[in-house]
DNA sequence: ATAAGCACGC
DNA sequence: GACGTACGTGCTTATA
């Protein structure tokens, strides 16, 4: 016999006192999981929280964080598997409601005892990592806002939507037939290996084409994109990349997302995915919605206010990455370029070429703005050549220039690497670790990977670090507030609002003080707001 | 099922 | 001579 939703309900309500309970500690792995369920049967808990996912997250951020590899390395004991209880992924899985009670109970104590251990083993090491005041301070507090954000949703235009399919199909059609036309033969455009054979077998458009690692031909955008004028064909395959693209991981499959209850898209933001820091998210992907091409920017246009009486808020940190290389690093042209409020890649174009501001082009701002990127990720000559589709000896000229300005952010780049080679790690701004195994390797390939990520982790996990206080703190006073506006998605280095139009002007200013404040740095940091009565047009 | 290649975001 | 930009999610194709 199975449990039905009463009795679920009743048996919750026998524990509703101990969740009621602020003097408590409820420890769990994955706790974001048992607030969204317990709130589904009318629970707000109100214990401290304890998550053993999230701890072991910040000593041992590159490893996996399952409950039963975590009891295996860490316990030396292998658990009841679920699948043995609920069978494997896929069609036939049963809900953990439809085991009956005598079976389940094994595996619920288990899992209560495991995950109370795991607690005990983890209390160390959280102290031994120097991650106590980063775990207790911001990763715990930011599941409530995460929980929270996930509840919310964000409400979707599905008639736009598919209104856009239909006409992406046509076109997807019409340049599909163009493509066989010009290649004067048929074949599946959406297959690479295909796409190669046509490019470089069957028309030859060049003599040498680049091969992928497994030696089959590369025909990546940015290969193709280089290759444009070599034939007609080559264009309009990229054209069909991006409407296939499109439909299939958006207009076709958000209106899928929706739920059923709330009319919204719920995602899952993922806490403990990215090794820097960042959060992820997922089912659906909200971080990677179309924004480059104007077709792209049409599926933005479908993230809509909840009804009439709300309006969409955008508010994003302007160069914050770049900033905080300034403020790490205490370079200081660069602390002074933003000191002053300059636009950072002109006043980068100005230094590395040698002239005014006044005389820097548009294409010494492109190449300026590309290198200040390469330097967040540690990217040398070779790849800025690529990826400016210039010479290395003038991309080396660029970058060599870059650090006769910009000394100091060579040291910083030094330092870190030499950091890690000493400690085996590095860390951010508020003592998030990333441990680098490989920093002292013999091979080149392996070596240069863990130095490329010891000059990046710091900065782009600080910038993490800065964005979830900022939003603790925004989702802590809004709900002091009693108000009706939501924080409702968070894109790396934008939060964006469900925002009740009358208590617009009252939030405003709350919500770029907590960002601006989050962390202090040795440069400015500024705060880009915008609405709009779509996500489009609120960035 | 899993890997490869590709494309979307920051 | 090879290698050469950080962090993600998710689609389709191709192969096991």
């Amino acid at each position: 016999m199975s449990a039905n939703r009463d009795e679920a309900q009743a048996l919750i309500d026998l524990f509703k006192p101990l969740f009621l309970d602020s003097s408590k500690t409820l420890i769990g792995q994955n706790i974001k999981y048992d607030l969204q369920v317990l709130k589904n049967y009318g629970v707000e808990i109100k214990n401290k929280l304890w998550d053993t996912m999230v701890a072991h997250f910040l000593f041992m951020p590159e490893m996996r964080h399952n409950m039963n590899v975590l009891a295996e390395t860490y316990l030396d004991y292998s658990p009841i598997s679920i699948e043995e209880l609920i069978g494997k992924k896929g069609k036939d899985q049963l809900s953990m409601r439809d085991v009956p009670l005598d079976v389940i109970k094994d595996y619920a104590a288990e899992d209560a005892d495991i995950t109370l251990k795991l607690k005990q083993a983890f209390v160390a090491k959280i102290q031994e990592s120097g991650t106590e005041k980063l775990f207790h301070e911001v990763e715990l507090p930011l599941i409530e806002a995460l929980a929270g954000m996930e509840r919310e949703g964000i409400n979707v235009d599905v008639q736009g939507l598919n209104e856009f399919s239909a006409q992406l199909q046509e076109d997807i059609t019409k340049v599909d037939a163009e493509i066989q036309a010009l290649a004067g033969t048929k074949f599946n455009i959406s297959s690479p290996k295909q796409v190669g054979e046509i490019l470089f077998d069957y028309l030859k458009i060049i003599e040498k084409p680049k091969k992928t690692k497994t030696g089959q031909y590369a025909t990546g955008e940015d290969i193709l994109s280089k290759l444009e004028g070599k034939h007609p064909i080559v264009a309009k395959i990229l054209d069909y990349r991006e409407l296939v693209k499109l439909k299939s991981t958006y207009v076709d499959t958000l209106p899928l997302l929706v739920n059923e209850k709330t009319h919204r898209i719920h995602t899952t933001f993922n806490q403990v995915v990215a090794v820097t820091g960042r959060l992820s998210s997922d089912n659906p992907n909200l971080q990677n919605i179309p924004i480059r091409t104007e077709r792209g920017r049409q599926i933005r246009k479908a993230f809509i206010p909840r009804n009439e009486d709300y309006i969409l808020l955008s508010a994003d940190y302007s160069q914050i990455e770049l900033r905080i290389v300034a403020s790490i690093s205490g370079d200081p042209n660069m602390c002074e370029a933003f000191n002053l409020g300059k636009d950072i890649h002109t006043a980068t174009a100005a230094k590395v070429y040698g002239i005014e501001e006044s005389e820097v082009t548009k294409e010494m701002r492109y190449k300026a703005k590309s290198v200040n990127f390469g330097i967040i990720y540690g990217q040398g000559a070779f790849g800025l050549a690529d990826n400016l589709n210039i010479p290395r000896a003038e991309a080396k000229q660029l970058i060599d220039n870059y650090f006769a300005q910009y000394g100091s952010i060579k040291t910083y780049m030094d330092n870190e690497i030499n950091f890690a080679k000493e400690h085996g790690y590095v860390q951010t701004l508020m003592g998030r670790r990333r441990w680098l195994k490989d920093i002292n390797s013999n091979n080149a390939t392996v070596r240069s990977y863990a130095e490329r990520n010891a000059i990046n982790a710091p900065i782009q996990g600080s910038a993490a670090d800065m964005i979830k206080v900022a939003m603790i703190n925004i989702h802590n006073e809004l709900k002091g507030m009693n108000i009706k506006s939501r924080m409702i998605l968070q894109v790396h280095d934008e939060l964006v609002f469900d925002v009740y139009k009358p208590e617009l002007d009252l939030i405003k200013p709350i919500i770029e003080k907590h960002m601006k404040e989050a962390l202090p740095l040795n440069v400015p940091v500024e705060v880009g707001m915008g609405v709009g009565v779509n996500w489009l047009e609120a960035h």
